[in-house]
RNA sequence: GGCCCGUUGGUCAAGCGGUUAAGACUCCGCCCUUUCACGGCGGCAACAGGGGUUCGAGUCCCCUACGGGUCACCA
């Protein structure tokens, strides 16, 4: 039989990480078996649908890489895939009149504020005023099912009431609808969180009363923002797009996300969807919930960043050098050397803005940043290394290799390290203490006329 | 509260009765080095507690503690 998976949302806002990676699961597990990966819109509270929250899914989902295989905008067999649609035909009320012809189910007018509902034998024709559909529930044994992370799991029908089947605006309950959505989209394996663990054996109990095969249950547990609160939207900091206006990359979230809650064979912890795809086992699924943690997403996402071609991380941290600029435009200075410099500095896209201010202009700042006990160097020493460099710097040629020879044979000659010189030089030309690059690979990107302007203008503040 | 589920370093986690209890991130040290990074090498650090079963238990069973989920005409 043909694997079919799914996620089935409800469009109440953005994109929770919780719920992405809930989809991603899915959507890799169909992957792996050669199946299908289905979208479902599940909108039947009215209350909470939320404008716009359908269209973030789709986009989200998309960007993720999560293509679908059916939905509401492509079609596939078994068309529509938003259940307020789906109601239209009457199909959840078609069901539900199926239970009640088995006796499995039976109208029930109690008001919703009724403690006990005592409707249980009440006749089989609809009553006029009022109602909703219950199902009727065994009063006594037990009702089990095998989760494929969880194992065997089994409670007593008498923690289970008769569920309500059909609400009293005739819209389907969740539980109800997702069933009998399941079952008709001939979904195989309902992949979603453990939230749903303990409403799985009413699900069971109604696939048991329409006499179908229940599908394959796959639990995940969740993801959590510290021991005992889930990631939730009140963190501010759960949705994928948060971490997308942070300057995460999107396949480093997918990938980190993948790895909360599920560990691969090996030691690899790296993959792109594809390799997920190929790599995802439900043994590797955890029963814990996992705590999100922002800074291993970092040094994933900075491993991303890193392993990038030039050319792409130039298009990428472009934006964020420029975000600092007056409003000019950007100075024709060397970008290549300095995306090259920013590339190992950069964990996520908005740690370049801060660094790279310096291109625009050197921003005041102490002499005693001249003070390097490594470089022996200070405020006097940089003085006259500056002069120095003055004159090394203005040559014809003013190509890196010379000038790094002139600097290598004058620092040999007067028995102190290259970084006498060009620790120096780096403030002088950036104003700063730590700057992508040394003073050589600065002084080259800007370029030999700003060089020696920012070295004068050193040189005068020093004396 | 009832029911269900969980608990290995700070975090993610491997482990399926016999291991010096992996690996990754963080942190610390060293090397590389014109700063800061990158990279390389090394290090610190864990089986929630108590009872069983067994020649032997992180691994199996029970209890306790702690945490989570669920008990809606929400999904």
């Amino acid at each position: 039989m043909k694997v079919r998976t799914r996620f089935a949302p409800s469009p109440t806002g953005f994109m929770h990480l919780g719920g992405l990676r809930t989809a991603l699961y899915a959507f890799i597990f169909a992957r792996k078996h050669g199946g299908n990966f289905i979208l479902r819109i599940e909108d039947t509270d009215r209350a909470r649908y939320v404008e716009g929250a359908t269209e973030v899914i789709y986009e989200t989902l998309r960007e993720c890489g999560l293509n679908w295989d059916e939905g509401s905008d492509k079609g596939g067999g078994y068309a529509p895939y938003i259940q307020s649609e789906r109601m239209k035909d009457g199909l959840y009320m078609k069901y539900a009149l199926e239970l009640i012809e088995k006796y499995e189910a039976y109208y029930c007018y109690c008001l919703p504020e009724a403690e006990t509902c005592d409707c249980k034998n009440s006749k089989i024709r609809k009553p006029d005023i009022p109602f909703v559909i219950r199902q009727r529930i065994p009063c006594g044994g037990t009702t089990a099912f095998k989760d494929e992370v969880y194992g065997e799991i089994k409670v007593d029908n008498s923690e289970i009431e008769d569920q309500i089947l059909i609400k009293s605006d005739g819209m389907p309950t969740y539980n109800f609808a997702n069933v009998i959505d399941d079952h008709t989209m001939n979904i195989t394996h309902v992949i979603r969180g453990n939230e749903f663990l303990s409403s799985t054996p009413k699900h069971v109990l109604l696939y048991k009363a329409f006499g179908w095969e229940p599908p394959v249950y796959i639990h995940a547990a969740p993801i959590m923002r510290d021991a005992s609160h889930k990631l939730s939207k009140r963190d501010g900091d759960a949705y994928f797009s948060d971490f997308k206006a942070k300057g995460y990359l999107t396949r480093a979230i997918v990938n980190y996300i993948a790895l909360l809650g599920w560990s691969p064979k090996g030691e690899n912890e790296i993959f792109s969807l594809e390799e997920l795809s190929s790599e995802f086992d439900i043994s590797g699924i955890s029963k814990s919930p996992a705590i999100f943690d922002e800074v291993k997403m970092r040094a994933i996402n900075a491993h991303y960043i890193r392993t990038l071609p030039l050319e792409e991380f130039k298009l990428l941290a472009m934006p964020y050098i420029c975000a600092s600029a007056p409003e000019s435009e950007p100075p024709a200075i060397d970008y290549d050397i300095l995306c090259a410099a920013l590339q190992p500095r950069t964990e996520v896209l908005t740690d370049i803005t801060p660094q790279v201010d310096f291109i625009f202009e050197v921003r005041d700042y102490q002499a005693d940043l001249y003070n390097n006990k490594k470089m022996k160097t200070s405020p006097e020493t940089a003085f006259s290394a500056l002069k120095d460099s003055l004159k090394i710097i203005n040559t014809d040629g003013f190509s890196r290799d010379e000038i790094y020879d002139a600097f290598k044979a004058l620092s040999e000659k007067n028995g102190v390290k290259i970084g006498y010189y060009l620790y120096p030089l780096q403030v002088a030309l950036t104003g700063k203490p730590a700057a992508p690059g040394g003073g050589l690979d600065i002084c080259v990107m800007l370029g030999k006329d700003e060089s020696l302007r920012r070295i004068e203008k050193a040189i005068v503040k020093l004396s």
